[in-house]
DNA sequence: CGACGCTTTGACTATACTCAACCCGTGTGG
DNA sequence: CCACACGGGTTGAGTATAGTCAAAGCGTCG
């Protein structure tokens, strides 16, 4: 769900129309079936920084973004950080709590300027009943991001810190492309955040990666990956 | 791979379908409804210690437990187990897949003998469109599981095995007694698996712990939480 | 009673965290 | 136009938590 170049301007109700069908949990129904659809969206609009929801905030709305960026995380005792995944437009949020409990486990904060459509859930259980194929939507995605989830407690659970960036990085080749070169489009405090550790160790070891010639970084974000195989095998 | 002692149990009907009543994702139908359903499905049986599917089997199928006891875990590179979750009468599994990806990514075992109820992709997407509650209730239930994973994730990266466990073993309380004794449903093997951490290490801080008189450990399966503040606050 | 499996204890090691200083590129203001 | 401040990133030193391997308890089941 990472379609980056979806992005609607303005607020009038077409501009949300075109916008929703862009989205892939909607993107299936046919364009009339979105005139039931819209009355129900509200729109709004979060500045860089903004804290969309927080923890403990009750949770009945159902969010989809439609320009920007959102970082979804964690926080522990300590208040470290633990970065769920980043939204983009097209994605939605909220919905655990919606079908679940009634408050928020987790922070949403937009990173850039942010406009999001909002939709309040028994309105959308409403819409789903009617239009079943928007949970299939959902079950896939939920799906998906159980199985991402699933995976990365694993790796944080039983690989060195050393593999978790090996195969980040690996991951992020683009199997279309056969370029080795990979861009990161995180900080390096997110990054750390995401792979479960900090961001020295993680400076520490791209940079031993780079002293055993696997990997040779551009810069900060650009990384050109030299061995994919002893990359995956080294401990 | 699995198919050897499995074999389709002919039992009747009838027992299936009260059977199904007493699963959470079919239990809001009507007795006539399940009628629909209950030809698709498909019993087998898995004696203990066998495994029901595992990584890179081909996933469309969906099993609902009838019995038994089932243990998802994943493998790391090294063979390091990660429990993800046990499975009890009623759950249900291989969804991630079937709404998703076509293999497995985990693997799922039978602990004791467990009978289980499948049917296939298609069939059930097509109970799903008929009856669009059941996504309802399965869209509940990912969600749990996504939250209960994103949190555990954040446990296994922030947190000191030390407070994993306490949280753990507070978490176990049951908010209805006001007992504070807690019991403990798996091996230290698994609970380690777990918590993300070695048997050795869960042992060496349970010990601590009762050191510190804020646990007692009454048996290996059975313990009593002495100071449930000070365990919240032991780092 | 003996053997096996699960759990605990012990000794050692290693990975990764913390805190702190330093580096570097960028944007800002004098 | 340069100096400086700021944030993000890296490097360094010391420490600590937790992992590994090995051996010894313990309990249960034949």
């Amino acid at each position: 769900m990472n379609q980056h170049n979806t992005h609607c301007e303005h607020d009038d109700m077409s501009s949300d129309k075109n916008c929703l069908l862009k989205v892939p949990i909607f993107n299936h129904l046919a364009y009339d079936q979105l005139e039931h659809i819209l009355p129900l969206l509200k729109s709004k609009k979060f500045k860089k920084k903004e804290i969309i929801y927080q923890v403990n905030e009750k949770a009945d709305t159902l969010y989809i973004i439609k320009k920007g960026l959102v970082r979804m995380y964690r926080l522990s005792e300590g208040y470290k950080e633990q970065l769920l995944r980043f939204l983009y437009p097209g994605d939605f949020t909220g919905e655990l709590n919606i079908f679940t409990t009634s408050v928020h486990e987790s922070f949403a904060e937009a990173v850039e300027d942010t406009d999001v459509c909002m939709i309040k859930k028994d309105q959308f259980e409403a819409v789903i009943a009617k239009y079943p194929a928007i949970a299939f939507m959902l079950l896939k995605e939920m799906s998906l991001r159980l199985e991402v989830a699933e995976k990365q407690m694993t790796w944080i659970s039983a690989e060195t810190v050393e593999m978790r960036i090996a195969k980040f990085l690996v991951g992020l080749m683009d199997p279309n492309k056969d370029s080795n070169i990979v861009e990161l489009t995180m900080s390096r405090k997110n990054l750390a955040s995401f792979l479960g550790t900090s961001p020295e160790t993680l400076s520490r070891r791209l940079a031993r990666l780079e002293d055993l010639k696997y990997i040779k970084q551009l810069s900060t974000k650009v990384i050109q990956l030299n061995d994919i195989e002893k990359l995956l095998e080294s401990a």
